[in-house]
DNA sequence: CACTGAACCAGTTGCAAATTGGTTCGGCTT
DNA sequence: AAGCCGAACCAATTTGCAACTGGTTCAGTG
């Protein structure tokens, strides 16, 4: 790969030309080269060997290009996975939930160490609210922003910028119905308690406790969550699907 | 705060009405009201007696709003800063070593559990590489492609997303220099033994002591980044300041 | 003094137009 | 027949603009 010039342009007029502005770098700084319109048009070739050429140009490395952006100096650039909905599809809930296992008792913990007065009234309303709903969305709402709370009060930003990438994809519509169910009925009083015990042991800067606290929490949410997902749904058959059809492609890792 | 009206509306009719239309709920599912210019021509008062009156009711959490977006019930959601180069001029490196703490002994413990004899080659492979690496760019290169794979092998696409938003931070240019004095010196041989160490762990399906022996190494690693920053530097003042820049403004949580 | 109405600023959304690379096809030159 | 060109499409992306939104100021009014 240290030879500049690996193939031989004899039966190709248009890479020389190429080759040759490729150097003379008469382009911005943004590395982009003119649209292949207007790159043909001043090479004097047609569009069609002009591609030709850049193919060559860019399994070589020295240029890249994508549909709707441009052509590029350079080798290409990561690709920022930073997109939510695709994310959303490559995942699953039981995965979901262990990360939440990993992050949530952490921040606990930090919130445990660094919790001002002001902040622990405030969780105590929010865990107030929550309790206080009636209806299906508004617990999960309220439950969330107490969740969300807790992680600022821990302090540490990265790690609250991950939280919430984790709750956006939790809250992804395709599990809406899951998530219904899981929550519904006699294990809603138990996560009452449980949030006020997590609280509890906040207000008390008993680190470890708060962290133990939230973990039993969320074992108990991802047992209910295993259990609608294995048992068969006695009515309403979309979320079974939702779920299969995530769970199966779970193993597609990148290179 | 378990009082639902908290604050007297006597001195305010506006605050009745619009405490009224929130019961009725009258809006449509996505929780959104009217625009502030709607509201005030249904209710018959002015935008500004109307604002005072939609302040109060956001203080108390029931709404909240957005310049451009408009107004919504229930708590405000989490913004989404999904946005890297803001997030990366908010956090600091102690706070990325404190995510890289929860998060990798979590992925070791993983890779232990799933990791096929394919995976444990590719791993020592890796740790060969980055053992055999002469310059401080060189080893980066390596520890990072190693610490990625062990991510991968854990078989979480989740967590592997999380890893790959920490590490894109972690390799913003503006700690360059204070990574490159972190990791020089006699500090190398022993994270090339750590590595080994929970490689072999991996490789003997060890989840726990996978866990540790990555918990161990970081813990190190963070040692050398706290012994650079805190230590006077004898050349070059960019990294200091770039280091106090950021450490600055890490306490501000939102609202 | 509190309130109104109007105007303006600033952030957000949605959509159509323009631009880009990716592809196919017919016709032309060699 | 092979190679090339021009034109026309497709699909992804960017850009620009109009129409909202809340945030703010200001003169006028009771």
């Amino acid at each position: 790969m240290s030879n500049p010039d690996p193939l031989p342009d004899s039966s190709n007029f248009a890479l020389g030309r190429l080759r040759a502005l490729l150097e003379d770098n008469p382009f911005d700084k943004e590395q982009r080269l003119p649209s292949e319109r207007v790159l043909a048009a001043q090479i004097g070739i047609g569009r069609r060997a002009l591609r030709r050429a850049l193919e060559v140009l860019e399994a070589e490395g020295r240029i890249w290009r994508h549909q709707g952006k441009g052509t590029f100096l350079g080798p290409r650039p990561p690709e920022a996975h930073a997109d939510l909905e695709e994310l959303s599809k490559r995942t699953n809930p039981l995965e979901v939930m262990d990360v939440r296992l990993e992050i949530e008792p952490a921040l606990a913990r930090l919130a445990a160490l660094r919790a001002s007065n002001g902040d622990i009234e405030r969780l105590l309303h929010l865990a107030n609210k929550t309790a206080s709903m009636s209806d299906a969305d508004g617990r999960e709402l309220w439950d969330s922003a107490l969740h969300r709370a807790i992680a600022e009060v821990a302090g540490n930003s990265l790690l609250l910028a991950i939280f919430d990438m984790v709750d956006r994809i939790r809250q992804d519509a395709t599990w809406r119905l899951l998530r219904e169910r899981a929550r519904s009925g006699a294990r809603q009083q138990a996560y009452v308690d449980q949030h006020r015990r997590v609280i509890a042991a906040i207000a008390q800067r008993e680190a470890h406790a708060a962290e133990q606290a939230m973990r039993e929490h969320l074992e108990l949410v991802r047992d209910g969550l295993l259990k609608v997902m294995t048992s068969p749904l006695p009515d309403g058959k979309d979320s079974e699907a939702a779920i299969s059809a995530n769970t199966e492609d779970q193993c597609l890792h990148g290179t």
